[in-house]
RNA sequence: AGCGGGGUAGGGGAGCCUGGUUACCCCGCCGGGCUCAUAACCCGGAGGUCGAUGGUUCAAAUCCAUCCCCCGCUACCA
């Protein structure tokens, strides 16, 4: 039996998940569950990276362990995982000591190899707090947008990955002290050595990245020398360096992290007797495959084969990278509360619902962004109507007319055949479509069987043929339950609820042992259990729940005084205009009492400007001015927005132009 | 700037690698049917100069060139 481990990449254990990691979960999990269901033996793994500055910073602010805060954030994410019916074989955490003893057999391995250097570097140091300050201890002025609050490893302002050298003016993090620079000796792996091999891997007839990152990392990366890659830090956070007169220094997270997925396979089958992590790690006829996010291909395609190469362990077969997940157009981001967490959206949707879109939405390797009217739809029409009614209508069928026995079948016609074909092809679609990894046109399959389904059932229309012809109607509905059933099969990877109850209700006890049951004919004369919908519809009301808890998740208590900063006035829109060349913006001209100011508005593909004009508003008197193209504003008009609705808020009574709100 | 991805009916996608009958699918819209089913289901219809221009070819959404627009990435960042 074929081996095969499967890792999804590894949740960091500061902070709650969210929706936006799901992409890779639900992707890696339908892989397992198929695979499994065609009988592979699947090791499936994952963990949780906790060796983060960020964890080490937030227990630092909180007065506690950082062990406390990842210890935390473990459970919860392990927790919220099973919820969704996402089930590792093994759940880990880069603080187990097998996993610190792996990482520095790693670093010994390399280093014994010749493939690790040590050097002098010139690091942020606080004198105050009498360490120095990697990463995210180093706060500063970004180089490229001039945000005053950028972190030493990244601005939150623009996006962009900071070296030490684009900070200005570094302060440390945890003071505020300005910082000064103190050499260190550091370790760094040989890239450069690996990267003909490297090259070699990625480029060679068997696709590594066959969904994304193949000429993205040749073209820009493996076309030139590469860097070392730095492994160590100067922090008590970590896994130690394993030698003498590195007291204080801790490997890099991502040198860390990356080996996770050895040790927590070592972890995984401790238990087992006969089994040995190297089963998979060194035997080539295992299969291994990483399912990842796509800002994560550099280390998983670069970093990862070389630590592996140095180490004379097998370079994993497949990385499957998927995109970002944006939220109704904008990408989420934590720092503004603008993000789904999983437990929320969980607690209100069928964790099928959300496998369902993540899919469906777009193909894996774009972009997906999430639209909350565009995701009731599509699990309306199709999961519900579509497939969960046909089950539901046939299964029913049954119940009140056969009293809940499967009729034998008579004569079967050509269009009982047909759709017998469709089966095949359907199952033969789903195979394909995940094991190539683009995984939508089975799941498409599907929802296609089951509207073949309702044609054939609304053509045959066995409700008549009840009173015409009976043993006719006897086939139908023994065709129909046939292909409820058989969707019940197919869909096991992806819509694994939906198999669980339609399972129950047509007495199938196999459903995740594999696709033979396909194969064999439904037995005339089963007795099949009390149907209901497998699934309920997605109401405005649960839409418009989550989107108040999105903001509610935004906010962050401020006192009176905060506030009252604020100068908002209440004041008349005069004149409006479209701004030339843009979608959104629109200039407005408004009175506030004496004076009147320019107020540049994203809001024209919701409100007409002619409508403005006359209408009492409540915009921001005191805001600093900024330019939208081109257009300085001098302020900012109050809406509100929900679901892609913007909402203008103004006065219920007649008041002055230029009156205070508070 | 460089690199990667993309521009196909109102919206979202497939097709492009391996050119070839009326460009396919889902949603939406319009009209009709059915009443077994969660106002669900089924049938029919309208709607596209396949980003632009030029080229290769008997034939181009599909190959080549140039240009325009969008999105992302640019190394120690999950």
């Amino acid at each position: 039996m074929a081996k095969v481990l499967v890792t999804a990449a590894l949740t960091s254990a500061n902070e709650e998940l969210h929706i936006d990691r799901f992409r890779t979960f639900v992707t890696a999990d339908i892989f397992v569950r198929m695979r499994r269901a065609l009988g592979d033996d699947v090791l499936f793994v994952c963990g949780t990276d906790e060796h983060g500055t960020s964890a080490a910073l937030r227990a630092t602010s909180e007065g506690v362990s950082t062990l406390e805060i990842t210890t935390r954030y473990h459970d919860l994410d392990k927790q919220v995982l099973a919820r969704v019916g996402i089930h590792f074989d093994y759940f880990g955490r880069t603080t187990s000591r097998v996993h610190h003893q792996t990482v520095q057999w790693f670093f010994a391995r390399l280093q014994e190899k010749g493939s690790i250097k040590s050097a002098q570097s010139e690091e942020n140091y606080c004198r105050k707090d009498q360490r120095f300050l990697p990463d995210r201890y180093v706060n500063g002025k970004c180089r490229f947008c001039g945000y005053l609050r950028a972190s030493g490893d990244e601005c939150e302002n623009c996006g962009r990955a900071l070296d030490k050298q684009d900070l200005l003016e570094p302060v440390c993090a945890i003071c505020g002290e300005s910082t000064e620079k103190k050499p260190t000796l550091q370790w760094y792996l040989q890239l450069e050595d690996f990267r003909d091999r490297i090259k070699d891997w990625i480029s060679g007839n068997d696709p590594v990245l066959p969904v994304y990152g193949r000429e993205f990392l040749l073209k820009q990366f493996l076309s030139a020398s590469l860097e070392n890659f730095s492994i160590s830090r100067d922090l008590e956070w970590g896994v130690p360096v394993p030698l003498a007169g590195a007291e204080g220094k801790v490997f890099y997270v991502w040198f860390d992290a990356l080996i996770g997925y050895v040790s927590f396979v070592k972890e995984a089958i401790q238990d087992r007797s006969g089994a040995s992590w190297e089963d998979y790690w060194k035997d080539p006829k295992s299969r291994i495959v990483h399912f990842i996010g796509k800002g994560m291909v550099y280390q998983h395609a670069i970093f990862w084969p070389a630590m592996l190469l140095g180490t004379e362990l097998r370079l994993p077969n497949s990385i499957i990278a998927s995109g970002h997940l944006n939220l109704e157009g904008k990408r989420m981001s934590e720092s503004s509360g603008w993000i789904i967490l999983a437990e929320d959206f969980l607690e209100q949707f069928d964790p099928d619902f959300l496998r369902y879109y993540l899919i469906e939405g777009a193909p894996l390797t774009d972009d997906l962004d999430f639209r909350f009217k565009e995701f009731q739809e599509r699990v309306n029409a199709d999961l519900v109507d579509t497939l969960g009614n046909f089950v539901h209508r046939a299964l029913r069928f049954v119940s009140d007319k056969f009293g809940g026995r499967v009729p034998a079948p008579a004569k079967v016609t050509p269009e009982d055949e047909e759709l017998i074909v469709r089966v095949a092809d359907a199952k033969k679609k789903v195979i394909e479509s995940i094991d190539s990894f683009e995984f939508r046109s089975g799941l498409q399959a599907i929802i296609s069987l089951a509207r073949d389904g309702n044609r054939y059932l609304t053509r045959s229309a066995p409700w008549n043929l009840l009173r015409t012809d009976p043993k006719r109607a006897e086939t139908v509905i023994y065709v129909s339950v046939s292909l409820a059933r058989a969707l019940t099969i197919l869909s096991a990877p992806y819509l694994p609820n939906f198999t669980k109850r339609t399972s129950v209700m047509l007495g199938l006890n196999s459903y995740e042992s594999g696709y033979e049951a396909l194969e064999k004919e439904l037995p005339p004369d089963s007795v099949i259990g009390r149907p209901a919908p497998p699934y309920q519809k997605v109401t405005e009301q649960m839409i418009s729940d989550m989107m108040l808890r999105i903001s509610a998740e935004n906010s962050e208590e401020v006192d009176i005084d905060y506030f009252s900063k604020l100068d908002l006035r209440v004041a008349t829109v005069v004149a409006a205009e479209n701004v030339a060349d843009t979608k959104k913006l629109l200039k407005l001209r408004v009175r506030l009492g004496r004076e009147t100011k320019t107020i540049v508005s994203g809001i024209a593909d919701q409100y007409d400007p002619t409508d403005l004009v006359g209408k009492k508003v409540v915009v921001i008197n005191n805001l600093k001015p900024s330019r939208f193209a081109g257009v300085v504003s001098q302020g900012m008009l109050l809406a509100a927005e929900a679901g892609g609705v913007v909402s203008i808020l103004v006065p219920l009574k007649e008041v002055a132009d230029g009156s205070r709100v508070h």
